[in-house]
RNA sequence: CGCGGGGUGGAGCAGUCUGGUAGCUCGUCGGGCUCAUAACCCGAAGGUCGAAGGUUCAAAUCCUUCCCCCGCAACCA
């Protein structure tokens, strides 16, 4: 097997100030990444801005600075939130920088070379907002299908990339291929969309000059999709590949993206790729979008979540529990204070925090915090140990489908099953008898080697969370590595065991 | 014929692709326990799966028709 993984995110455009959606997205990556390196992978996890285009050039003159200097300031807001919620990418890219340009005109160049790009010119309805050029066919009431403001007719010098050319290749690519659009209905979406026809794609503008010109034609700028889309190969050192990262890690296991740009990824993107001779994505995954307490984010309704806020006043482990274990991911949801507040009460505090704290507390009383050697198994223990391998495969499989949240039920299973055992050996019933002392053992053993499983498997989803049980276990917290560790009976007998203080207090109600 | 999403016990949802005893979380009610963050464990009540028709030995799940609800200015994952 492989055991490099690459993913990334799609790179934000810094027209826009980081959200909720943003952190999803890249939340779930940072969960996938931490996961595969946990399993022995070699990780490239990339993120970063999309800086060009008009929307960015308008917003910068407006605000009287430069556009590097707009992307400046924003690129340095996503920085910052990544670095509050604990993300780990391995590199950050902007298209603003050189190494991002040089592929890009390489990339442009390679596909001028063979005969797929040529210089026509357009006469079309343009949506200066969406950045879009729509027929007349498409247009709704003469505005634009997408957004639904007004359009412009323009007529403008265009290089042109002969898309409709590889129609037929990416349709088979795709029906070949059922895993690389994930999840299913979107696959059915983009296949109808293809199957009506594609046509020749603009990939450059005229009308503005932020952006990386067209080599060998100053007068015009390369199409924002082109130049951002492109950044997952420049990233990895495409075309000269100094590192060697390119040869290694492409093609890249997974673009994970939100499902408004679907089309870019699964349909401009592939056919790009195709007519450079660049082997496809694995998978492009589309997660969905988050409504706030029941209604769609927007900034004239105010409800625009702020993720630095949310970690101010819950912590960074349970807005990244929050998210990905509320809503399935490639479905919509919901975001509402309620609910977060009753998941941190209830999954959080009363399931795993106060397992952590019962179980540690008995030890401190009945071993004085040593744990004990484990006796022989009687019939109440036996399924219990034997759910520890059976959910351990269980999430490797539901992390490979990105099913986070059925990942996280996976692992809730173990943490009912611990609290359910606790209750059926009744610890504080064999502590009366000396008798029972070695049976004691065994239970304490065996509970406290569960909460060790159950912490690695955290891990991803929650590190700093993961790191405190390490901390109690006697563990090293720096350590979060699963593969090798994850069979049963990984606790040495006899080490010290902590007397935990609760890992999530309950927040009371307001 | 505009597009998209949805209608499953009180609430919120999964299950629908790959038909086969209707499931989860919360809430409610009852019980147990006392190690623990008034946390934990068990049990119960509660649904003709929007409607009608069809296919089938069998349909929430497939097919047909219909009804209803939500979103579709901008921003954007």
């Amino acid at each position: 097997m492989d055991k490099r993984f690459y993913l990334t995110t799609p790179i934000y455009y810094v027209n826009d100030v980081p959200h909720i959606g943003h952190a999803y997205t890249t939340l779930a990556c940072d969960v996938l990444a931490r996961y595969k390196r946990a399993r022995g992978y070699e990780v490239f996890f990339l993120t970063g801005t999309d800086e060009h285009g008009q929307k960015v050039e308008k917003a910068a003159v407006s605000k009287g600075e430069t556009p590097l200097e707009l992307a400046d300031r924003v690129m340095r807001r996503f920085l910052s939130l990544w670095e509050k919620l604990g993300i780990s990418n391995t590199d950050f890219i902007r298209t603003s920088q050189e190494r991002h340009k040089k592929g890009v005109r390489a990339l442009f160049e390679k596909i001028q070379a063979q005969g797929d790009i040529y210089l026509g010119a357009y006469e079309d309805w343009y949506c200066t907002p969406c950045e879009t050029f729509w027929t007349e066919l498409q247009l709704m009431d003469g505005n634009c299908p997408d957004c639904g403001r007004p359009t412009e007719k323009l007529k403008e010098e265009s290089y042109f990339f002969r898309m409709s050319k590889y129609q037929q290749a990416l349709l088979d690519h795709i029906e070949a291929n059922p895993e690389f659009i994930q999840p299913r209905s979107r696959r059915n979406e983009i296949l109808n969309f293809i199957k009506e026809g594609l046509r020749d794609l603009s990939i450059s503008r005229t009308t503005f000059s932020w952006g990386i010109p067209v080599p060998g034609n100053d007068k015009h700028v390369i199409y924002v999709w082109f130049d951002a889309l492109t950044n997952y190969i420049t990233a990895l050192g495409y075309p000269d590949d100094p590192d060697g990262n390119f040869a290694k890690f492409w093609p890249v296991d997974v673009h994970v993206i939100g499902k408004d740009i679907l089309r870019f990824h699964t349909v401009y993107w592939p056919t790009f790729l195709l007519a450079a001779g660049i082997p496809l994505p694995k998978k492009v995954f589309a997660h969905g979008w988050w409504t706030v307490e029941g209604q769609k984010m927007s900034k004239s309704l105010a409800n625009v979540v702020e993720p630095n806020m949310l970690v101010d006043k819950y912590g960074v482990d349970p807005i990244r529990y929050f998210l990905l274990r509320e809503v399935p991911f490639g479905l919509d949801g919901d975001f509402s204070h309620t609910a977060l507040i009753h998941r941190i009460n209830s999954d959080l505090a009363n399931d795993l925090g106060n397992l952590v704290s019962r179980s540690t507390a008995m030890i401190s009383k009945y071993f004085d915090g040593v744990l004990p050697a484990p006796g022989p198994l009687i019939p109440v223990d036996a399924p219990f140990v034997a759910r520890f391998p059976q959910a351990v495969k269980a999430v490797d499989a539901l992390m490979d489908e990105l099913a986070f949240n059925k990942a996280l039920q996976a692992i809730w299973d173990l943490v009912s099953a611990a609290n359910k055992y606790i209750d059926e050996t009744a610890p504080w019933a064999l502590a009366k008898d000396p008798a029972d002392r070695e049976r004691l053992g065994t239970v304490m053993y065996n509970l406290l080697e569960g909460l060790r499983i159950i912490a690695l498997l955290i891990g991803p989803f929650m590190p700093a969370t993961a790191a405190s049980i390490a901390v109690i276990l006697g563990n090293d917290p720096q350590d979060l590595t699963i593969e090798g560790r994850d069979e049963w009976g990984g606790l040495h007998p006899g080490s010290q065991i902590e007397k935990a203080a609760p890992l999530f207090p309950r927040i009371e109600s307001e």
